[in-house]
DNA sequence: GTCTATAGATGGATAGAC
DNA sequence: GTCTATCCATCTATAGAC
């Protein structure tokens, strides 16, 4: 019964729904998520409210429909470095990982937790919700110290900002260089105040 | 004729403006500008929206009058620096000021940009609008090559994030300095590939 | 699959009594 | 200076016709 090549995972796989999470993104990254309506986005496709209430049944879904895919990647990204032995080597590869998914959809960080309303929707997203702590944990590796997991927050922080409007000029190559270039700044090993001072 | 020693600057300066900026405050950390009602600062002081009315003509000055203060400050802290001849010194002074102004009141940084909604808020005020450009051109200094303002907007965007959350249990004085830490990694210069590579 | 119509709640904001 | 009462707009969400 060729119901499409997929069509449990997301309940309806339409263009329609599609088109409703296109002009969400648009309009979350100019406007932010809670001061976008149902009603704009509705008008944005010129269809009324209650046929995006066709695709999802609440606004909250529509908003993980929106951030999902890419913090779906995210997760893969995570994972993927988090069976690499070597912390050196996970932590390069986690950068390069994720300096490329945010080059890649750019406008989708500032989504991300530039508005509280959206942190506290995946907050309640069980696979979604450990996924910063996880990030976190990736990068620094185990006990760190302090200062690199606040390197490590700033960063990650700073991420989703530049992508967002700050470089809005820079081609993509271009910014990806400069922000590896960033990292690598920010994370290189500090002397370390507490012992342990040599390579596992 | 004695109407208390100030009242020109803010219209009325009781104590109940305070407290509603108090409250305000509070409410917008926690759960963001936008998804803030009226109704919840006034339950929150226990009293109706009708007497927050009284204080302020409308949700937008709520808004203005949380923020103004440290961003009165930031004022000071970027004039300041502009006047420093040195684009050295300029920068150690200006980031010091910084993240002074963010340790000293770490839960508002969360607010100034988290929510559009504020960003589109503060673009309407006159003084405070420029102030985010002013920033980054003091802190790079003149004809600074696109890496460093990558590198001034990820710092700038960061700060707000670590005060906000990422380091809450971190006592202020160790934070301050992993802070400006990340920032001498994040903006020391960069080799030229533009050519005028000496000191002025 | 998209519509009209509307429910039901809540938002910001105002008028006027006390 | 704080209240009650109210206005009106808008919001999310639902019911049911086409």
């Amino acid at each position: 019964m060729a119901m499409t090549t997929l069509d449990a995972a997301t309940h309806r796989a339409g263009a329609g729904r599609e088109k409703v999470v296109a002009a969400a993104l648009d309009l979350f990254a100019e406007r932010g998520v809670s001061a976008t309506s149902l009603q704009m986005i509705a008008d944005r496709l010129g269809v009324t409210k209650a046929a995006v209430y066709y695709h999802f049944k609440a606004k909250r879904d529509i908003v993980l429909a929106v951030v999902r895919p890419a913090l779906a990647e995210l997760g893969s990204v995570v994972e993927d470095a988090e069976r690499e032995r070597s912390q050196a080597v996970r932590t390069e590869q986690l950068l390069v990982g994720l300096v490329d998914l945010l080059i890649r959809n750019r406008r989708l960080y500032a989504i991300l937790e530039g508005d509280l309303a959206v942190a506290q929707i995946l907050a309640t997203d069980p696979l979604l919700a450990p996924l910063g702590e996880r990030l976190v944990d990736a990068l620094v590796g185990p006990d760190p110290d302090p200062g690199q997991i606040v390197a490590a927050n700033l960063f990650l922080a700073g991420l989703k900002s530049v992508g967002a409007g700050g470089a809005a000029d820079i081609p993509d190559a271009e910014l990806r260089g400069y922000i590896l270039d960033c990292a690598h700044r920010l994370l290189r090993r500090r002397r370390q105040p507490t012992g342990r001072s040599g390579p596992s």
